[in-house]
DNA sequence: GTACTCGTCATTTTT
DNA sequence: TGACGAGTAC
């Protein structure tokens, strides 16, 4: 056979990629490259030409969109049936690896999984539960904690107490490992902990995948955490070819664990010789790509890329100085509108900025103006007060030891049962060492028609009446039997929520279509299955889809996307970059990824813009055009409103007086400023946060990636700048 | 239990 | 400015 037809009209490098023989490989994608294309591509080229066979392929996302996606795209390339291959997200696989092992991982072969939200309530109730001051140790933090303990692989046993603070963490992180373990639940972190432990402890199950898993590709692979990395290291193997598909310059998740040094640190330790870049660009057309090479080049810490097109200069950025928030907003309708009339999609118009709240300018000036638009970002389907309600009830049906489940219901709808017969409840339990369930069905006797008891044989009573229906059928008597629906129908404020529950017997029908085309043997029952999915999969960004609108969301929300046009807005020192990324460990240079990002979203049309004042926290602040509008060369822009634009444009970039950073000399005359990289001999890297006097009195606030914040004197520490 | 007031807080977010 | 949680009053 010659040539696939699926192997046509690729460019050479994507070629090389897709048919690169087995080995491990690093393919540098740029935006718009054709990334998921190789990956998909390169699966159905493996397959076809007999180099494995759809069970030997793993395949590691960050999103569960995008693992659908590859999905669709490989069976429209192949006629083969997709269920051999493990595609999903980090998460997904490990949920499945546990619960085709759950023995082995000594789970209950239901085990739940908790999202944030019910993680967030157990660490709350637990720390009610032990007494501890939550004004001392706020949730949050204890939450951050164990996350954060659990992505460095440790346990609490595992966990370096040298001060009271942290002596205290580990005692409840140890108190919840409890907990999670007698009610079967386990968290976002525990899922891959638990999985990683499962394959290092295990000698025949770990060969076992590693024999089995002959190519692993991993999507997006610059969003990947140390920890995550270290999950795949360990399911390769020393033989294993791992493909690796990612970009440094769109690595804009350092915030939450993702570590683009994974990247040099795969090639060295996976040997790999070859390293792809894909650098034509299919998406924007000339003179927005120069304005992105051009802007990312001002980062020091690159592999180095350079994206080109085909295609011809287009159309000038276009650059609007406001006066204010408000008539920046009033600009940008202006010119969607224009948009519009010209025949542009509304939906192929993305509005961009950097944080939610400022949105809500933009929201009111496009209401005002008959606009139709659609916000992203905001609670997602299954994270609803009132779909976690109904969650709740099935969960007890499917595990009434769950007493995360337990008590978001037990008084929900209101059945007169208080704080006080909860606490008694919770006092019963921890005395006998039982689950809430165990206690609430203990106390029983006396009058059940109302109470605990009532609520004891209601939850028996469903899970009693829904044992032959079928999964939307069990959603949809619960919801009654339960008492929500009544009780959001009654409601004057809140009866929009019913639909939402309705949705929800449509979901599960849904899910139970899919479901029941690749049932598994890892998933025992449709039940699970579906809190599984739901755990995992928190569902669609809200906004109702289906008309034509603008999109407005985040840049961060806009990664992965396309739009024929787009309006950064926002642009001003302060807000993009953001002020609080100055405090951050290489927080500039991300903040100017944030910005690449942007940029690289438009096919033909960007518009820049930024505002001269604009409401922030309720009060006036007047702001000072981005930096990294003045790193992108004047002759790429067109100032719409010349000459403020034009001035903005072309003055060079000076410190704003507004964030005058602080600098501290010492005797030596070595200057420090905040918000620059330092390295300390004991403490390793950090960033300066604080610098007070001069001379032998000079002193800097140092956050340390590792210790956390220092105060230093200059005269004694040794520090050296990065 | 619900409705109100007060105080606090304020990037980015997927699983 | 405005959203949210905690606490208080009925």
């Amino acid at each position: 056979m010659t040539s696939a037809a699926y192997l046509e009209h690729l460019n050479p490098e994507q070629l090389a990629a897709v048919t690169l023989p087995r080995q491990s490989a690093l393919i540098l994608a740029g935006a718009g490259s054709g990334k998921t294309r190789v990956l998909t591509t390169r699966i159905a080229h493996l397959i076809q030409t007999g180099q494995v066979s759809p069970g030997g392929i793993l395949a590691v996302t960050f999103t569960n969109k995008a693992a659908k996606e590859m999905l669709t795209r490989i069976s429209s390339l192949l006629p083969i049936n997709p269920r051999g291959m493990w595609v999903g997200t980090f998460h997904g696989l490990c949920n499945r690896l546990l619960r085709a092992h759950h023995r082995e991982a000594n789970l209950p072969a239901l085990f739940q999984i908790l999202d944030s939200q019910d993680q967030l309530s157990a660490i709350k109730r637990l720390m009610k539960q032990l007494n501890i001051d939550d004004e001392k140790y706020a949730p949050k933090q204890v939450v951050y904690f164990i996350n954060n303990a659990k992505e460095q692989g440790l346990r609490a046993n595992d966990v370096e107490a040298l001060d009271d603070m942290t002596q205290r963490y580990r005692e409840i992180y140890s108190a919840y490992e409890q907990q999670c373990q007698r009610e079967g639940v386990v968290d976002f972190a525990e899922l891959l902990l638990r999985s990683y432990e499962l394959l290092q402890r295990n000698e025949p199950l770990r060969q076992h995948y590693q024999a089995r898993f002959k190519f692993i590709l991993v999507d997006e692979f610059q969003d990947t955490s140390r920890f995550q990395y270290e999950w795949l290291k360990q399911i390769a193997g020393n033989e294993n070819a791992v493909f690796a598909v990612g970009d440094d310059d769109q690595s804009i998740y350092a915030f939450r664990g993702a570590h683009a040094g994974n990247m040099q640190t795969f090639v060295r330790e996976f040997a790999v010789e070859k390293i792809i870049k894909l650098e034509q660009n299919y998406r924007s057309q000339g003179n927005i790509l120069d304005a992105a090479n051009i802007l990312i080049g001002h980062n020091s810490e690159r592999l180095g890329k350079n994206l080109w097109t085909a295609e011809g200069a287009g159309e000038p950025i276009r650059l609007y100085a406001a006066s204010s928030d408000f008539d920046e907003a009033q600009f940008i309708v202006e010119e969607i509108r224009a948009l519009i009339k010209d025949g542009v999609a509304a939906s192929q118009i993305a509005l961009l900025y950097r944080s939610n709240a400022q949105s809500r300018v933009l929201e009111h000036a496009l209401f005002s103006a008959t606009v139709p638009y659609r916000v992203y970002g905001g609670l997602r389907f299954f994270e609803r007060q009132e779909v976690k309600h109904a969650l709740a009830y099935l969960r007890l049906i499917a595990n009434p030891e769950d007493d995360t489940a337990l008590l978001r219901v037990i008084n929900f709808p209101t059945r007169g049962i208080g704080a006080r017969s909860i606490e008694q409840l919770q006092e019963t339990a921890r005395e006998q060492g039982v689950s809430l369930w165990q206690a609430a069905c203990k106390k029983g006797g006396k009058d059940s028609s109302k109470g605990v008891p009532a609520f004891v044989l209601l939850i028996e009573s469903m899970r009693r009446d829904s044992a032959g229906l079928d999964l939307a059928e069990q959603v949809e008597h619960l919801l009654h039997a339960s008492g929500l629906v009544a009780h959001y129908q009654a409601s004057k404020t809140e009866a929009d929520r019913v639909e939402n529950l309705e949705e929800l017997i449509n979901a599960a029908n849904a899910f139970l279509k899919e479901y029941d085309g690749e049932r598994t043997e890892e998933m025992p029952d449709a039940l699970t299955a579906f809190l599984t999915h739901a755990a995992l999969e928190a569902g669609d960004n809200q906004a109702a889809s289906g008309q034509d609108a603008v999109q407005l969301m985040t840049v961060h929300a806009a990664k992965g996307l396309e739009f024929h046009s787009v309006f950064i807005s926002g642009l001003e020192e302060g807000l993009c970059p953001h002020e609080n990324s100055m405090f951050e460990q290489d927080g500039l240079e991300e903040e100017r990824r944030l910005m690449y990002v942007a940029i690289t979203r438009a096919r033909r049309r960007l518009y820049l813009s930024f505002a001269q004042s604009r409401m922030l926290h309720g009060q006036l602040r007047y702001g000072v055009p981005s930096r990294f509008l003045h790193e992108i060369p004047e002759k790429l822009l067109k100032p719409i409103n010349a000459p403020q634009a034009q001035a903005a444009a072309a003055s060079a970039w000076e410190e704003p007086r507004t964030l005058l950073t602080p600098t501290t000399e010492t005797e030596t005359g070595q200057t420090f400023r905040i918000g620059q990289n330092v390295l300390h001999a004991k403490f390793g890297p950090g960033v300066i946060v604080h610098c007070h006097g001069r001379g032998v009195n000079a002193e800097v606030e140092v956050n340390f990636r590792q210790s956390g914040m220092k105060r230093l004197a200059l005269q004694y520490a040794k520090l050296s700048p990065v």
